[in-house]
RNA sequence: CGCCGGGUAGAGCAGUGGCAGCUCGCGGGGCUCAUAAUCCCGAGGUCGGGGGUUCGAAUCCCCCCCCGGCAACCA
C-alpha cells in the first residue's frame, strides 16, 4: 500500500506579483512532491492564491477594477508563473472559490458552536481616508502617510478566538514534536513566542468589505488570515468531501518562508484543535533571500521576476540555480550576476558536457550500442536522505561531486586510447556501459529537481541507437 | 539584557570537537572523447576580536565589535 503525502505551500497574496521568493517556496515544494511520487507515494500537492482583505480591495480600486476582476488577473499571473516553472501541483486553490468560502463558514460555525469565539471590541487607529486601521509602524510622524491626517482612535465590534485556551496544548504539541517545527532553531523561536505571551486574536473585521461573511454575523467579514489558513483543508474537501478529507488530512508538510511561521505554528493548530481536527505533522520554514545584501522589496526595485530567469536560463536551470544558492533552512544572499557563472560551471560544463562526451563515445566507438546496468544504491540513497531532510543543496552537491568523479574517471581511463586497440574492445564496452548506467542514476536523482532534463537524459540513454544529440545546457557567454 | 540569524581564501558559500573545504577567478601543466569543455598541480585564510573549557575549538562556554531580520495581523 502506498503512503499518502500531502504537501502545501502558503497561498500567495494577490496584492503582489510573483517574485523569486514565491518561486523558491513553490519549487522546493515541487521537488518534494515529485520525489515522493517517484518513490511511489500517493501525493497531493497544493498551492494557490489568497485574495481577500482590505489591501486587495484597495489595489483593485487603484487599478480601476472590481476586486474579483483584480483577483482573477493577479491569480492568473501566479498560475502562469508556476506553469512556467514546471510546478506539478495537484490543485490550485483560490480563496474566492465558492467551495473555499463555504468551508470557512462551516469551520467558523463549528468553532463558534464550540464556544471558542466571543464578541469583543477591537480598538485601533483608524484612517478615514484609507477606510482602514493602521498600525503604529505605518504612521509617519503620527500621521497617515497617504492622507497626511492623524488617524482616530476607533472601536469596532469584533469576534475573538479564544487562543489562550489552546496555548498550553499547542505548546505541548510543539515541544514534543507532534507538530514538528523545522529547522530546529525555528522551533526555539516559536517556543520563545509562547514565553513572550500571546493574546486572543480577532477573527473578523467590520469595516473590511472584501471578505467572507461570518456565518453567525453576516455584517462582519472573516479576518483574512483566518480565511487564508483554511485553504489547507478546504482544498481537500473539508465539510464537502469527507472521503477525500479523511484521506489527506493532516498535512504532512506545510512549507513556507519564515516570516509567517507564527500563524502556521500557533494560530493554525489552535484553530484546528477548536474545530476538533488533527494538527499538521511538519511545519518547515525556509530562509529569505536578500539581493546583493539588500532586503528584497518593491520600493528598492530589486525584485527578480521568476519568468525572466526562466527566459534567460530555462526552467530546469532556474529551479537548480534557486535551490543551490544557500542551505534551504537558512537566509542567504544572492547575486543575480552569479547565476550565469553557476549555470556554466555546474550545468553546462560539469553535467551537460559529461553527457555529451559519454553519448558521443558510445555513438562513435560502439555504434550507439551500450548495455545499462542496475542502479547504484549508494549514490541514490545519499541523495534521497538529503531530500527527505529538505537539504536540497546537499542533495545537489552530491550529484555534483559524482559528476566530477565521473569526469575524472574518463580522463584516467582514456577510452579514446582503448578505441584505437581492437584487442581492448571489451574493456571499452564495459567502461562505457558503466558510464551510461551512472548517467541514468544521475538522471533518476535529478528527476525531482530538473524533470525535463532528467527525462531528456533518460531518453538519450534508452534509445536503441545512442547518438550524441543536442547539448543539454548551452554555455552562456 | 527584547528575540533570531550571520561575520571562514580576491568574490560567493559549505563545514557544529579531531590534519581548514567547495565553486568561480588567478598562475602553471596534462588530455583531445566532449559545449575553448575536462583532468592535475600551485598561490591565496591570525575561520570578526578577546578570554575560557579540552589532549585537541571555526565548531562548546563567557564578554565585546560589526551586519541583517523580526518585535500581534507583515503571505
Amino acid at each position: 500500500m502506498s503512503k499518502k503525502f500531502y504537501i502545501t505551500t502558503p497561498i500567495y497574496y494577490v496584492n503582489d506579483k510573483p517574485h523569486i521568493g514565491h518561486a523558491y517556496t513553490t519549487i522546493a515544494a515541487d521537488v518534494l512532491a515529485r520525489y515522493h511520487r517517484q518513490k511511489g507515494d500517493d501525493v497531493f500537492f497544493l498551492t494557490g492564491t489568497d485574495e481577500h482583505g482590505a489591501k486587495v480591495a484597495e489595489s483593485a480600486q487603484k487599478a480601476g477594477l472590481v476586486p474579483q476582476e483584480f483577483c482573477d488577473q493577479t491569480s492568473a499571473l501566479f498560475r502562469d508563473a508556476f506553469k512556467n516553472l514546471n510546478i506539478s501541483n495537484d490543485y490550485y486553490i483560490r480563496t474566492t472559490d465558492k467551495r473555499h468560502q463555504l468551508t470557512v463558514q462551516k469551520f467558523l460555525q463549528k468553532v463558534y458552536d464550540h464556544g471558542d469565539i466571543y464578541e469583543g471590541v477591537y480598538e485601533g487607529l483608524y484612517c478615514v481616508g484609507c477606510e482602514k486601521f493602521l498600525t503604529e509602524k505605518e504612521l509617519v510622524d503620527g500621521l497617515c502617510p497617504d492622507h497626511k491626517a492623524a488617524p482616530q482612535q476607533v472601536k469596532e465590534k469584533n469576534y475573538f478566538f479564544k487562543l489562550k485556551k489552546y496555548l498550553p496544548k499547542v505548546q505541548e504539541l510543539i515541544s514534543e514534536d507532534i507538530i514538528k517545527i523545522l529547522p530546529a532553531n525555528k522551533k526555539n523561536e516559536v517556543l520563545g513566542l509562547f514565553r513572550q505571551g500571546l493574546e486572543d486574536f480577532s477573527v473578523s473585521r467590520e469595516k473590511v468589505t472584501w471578505g467572507i461573511p461570518l456565518p453567525f454575523d453576516k455584517k462582519q467579514n472573516t479576518y483574512v488570515w483566518v480565511d487564508a489558513l483554511q485553504n489547507y483543508i478546504s482544498a481537500i474537501g473539508y465539510g464537502d468531501d469527507e472521503t477525500a478529507f479523511t484521506k489527506w488530512w493532516p498535512a504532512d508538510v506545510h512549507l513556507m518562508a519564515r516570516e509567517i511561521i507564527k500563524f502556521h505554528a500557533i494560530f493554525w493548530p489552535a484553530l484546528l484543535l477548536a474545530a476538533g481536527l488533527e494538527t499538521p505533522k511538519i511545519i518547515y520554514a525556509h530562509g529569505f533571500f536578500s539581493l546583493d545584501g539588500k532586503k528584497m522589496s518593491k520600493s528598492l526595485g530589486n525584485v527578480i521576476d521568476p519568468n525572466e530567469l526562466v527566459k534567460k536560463f530555462g526552467v530546469d536551470a532556474t529551479r537548480y540555480l534557486l535551490l543551490t544558492q544557500f542551505p534551504f533552512g537558512q537566509d542567504g544572499d544572492i547575486k543575480e550576476s552569479l547565476f550565469a557563472e553557476k549555470y556554466n560551471a555546474d550545468l553546462a560544463n560539469n553535467l551537460g558536457n559529461l553527457v555529451s562526451r559519454v553519448l558521443n563515445m558510445v555513438e562513435k566507438y560502439c555504434a550507439g550500442q551500450s548495455d545499462r546496468e542496475v542502479a547504484s544504491p549508494i549514490l541514490l540513497d545519499g541523495i534521497s536522505q538529503a531530500i527527505e531532510s529538505l537539504q536540497f543543496e546537499q542533495a545537489l552537491k552530491q550529484v555534483r561531486e559524482a559528476l566530477t568523479s565521473a569526469n575524472l574517471l574518463i580522463d584516467q581511463t582514456k577510452p579514446w586510447d582503448l578505441a584505437k586497440e581492437p584487442a581492448k574492445k571489451k574493456e571499452l564496452d564495459k567502461l562505457l556501459a558503466g558510464l551510461v548506467s551512472f548517467l541514468y542514476d544521475i538522471a533518476t536523482a535529478l528527476l525531482p529537481f530538473m524533470p525535463s532534463t532528467s527525462e531528456k537524459i533518460m531518453g538519450y540513454l534508452s534509445s536503441a541507437r545512442i547518438i550524441k544529440g543536442e547539448p543539454l545546457f548551452k554555455r552562456i557567454t
